[in-house]
DNA sequence: ACCAAATGTAAAACTTACTTTACATATTGT
DNA sequence: ACAATATGTAAAGTAAGTTTTACATTTGGT
C-alpha cells in the first residue's frame, strides 16, 4: 500500500511530531506508516484524512502486492 | 467506528462469506468488523471500499470515542 | 416441521500495530 | 561552524487484528 502522507505533511507544512501530536500517535508510528515499515488502522488512517482534509482513498492506495 | 458493511452486504447481495471470500479474508473476520468486535487494517478498509464501488469514508465513519 | 444456509460467538495460536526509549543522521537557521 | 529541529531506525514490550476450529442460534425455502 502507497501512501501521500509525506506530501500531504509538506502540504500543511507540519512535523511528523506536529502530526502525531494532532492525532494522538508516537513520531515513530507516523514515521513507520509514512516509510512502509506498517499499515495502520482504520480509525488512524480516518483520523489523518481528517487532519489532511482529503478521503482515505485520496492518502492510501492498494498496491498489486496487497 | 461505525461501519454500513451489512447495508453494502445487502445491496449487493452478498454474504458474510461471500464477502469474505472475495477480499481473501475468513468469514469470522467479515462478522467480527461487522459486529464493531474489531477494527480493519487500512488495506482491508480500501479492499472493502473496493468491492462496494464506495470510499473507505462512506463505509467507515469516526465516532467521538474514536 | 424440516433442512440448508447464514450469522453470532468463543478460544487458542499467530502475526502485526503501536509505544517507549534511545541513538544516529540529516536538515535548517543564524 | 554551531545549535536546534526533523527524520530514520532499532529493540523490547504491550495491545490488537486475523486465522482456524468449533458450536449454537437464526433465517429462509419448501
Amino acid at each position: 500500500m502507497k501512501n501521500r502522507i509525506k506530501v500531504e505533511r509538506a502540504e500543511k507544512d507540519l512535523s511528523q511530531a506536529d502530526l502525531a501530536g494532532r492525532i494522538g500517535v508516537s513520531r515513530q508510528t507516523i514515521n513507520s506508516i509514512e516509510t512502509g515499515r506498517y499499515v495502520p488502522s482504520t480509525i488512524l488512517a480516518l483520523k489523518l484524512a481528517q487532519v489532511f482534509e482529503k478521503t482515505v482513498n485520496e492518502i492510501f492506495q492498494l498496491e498489486e502486492t496487497d
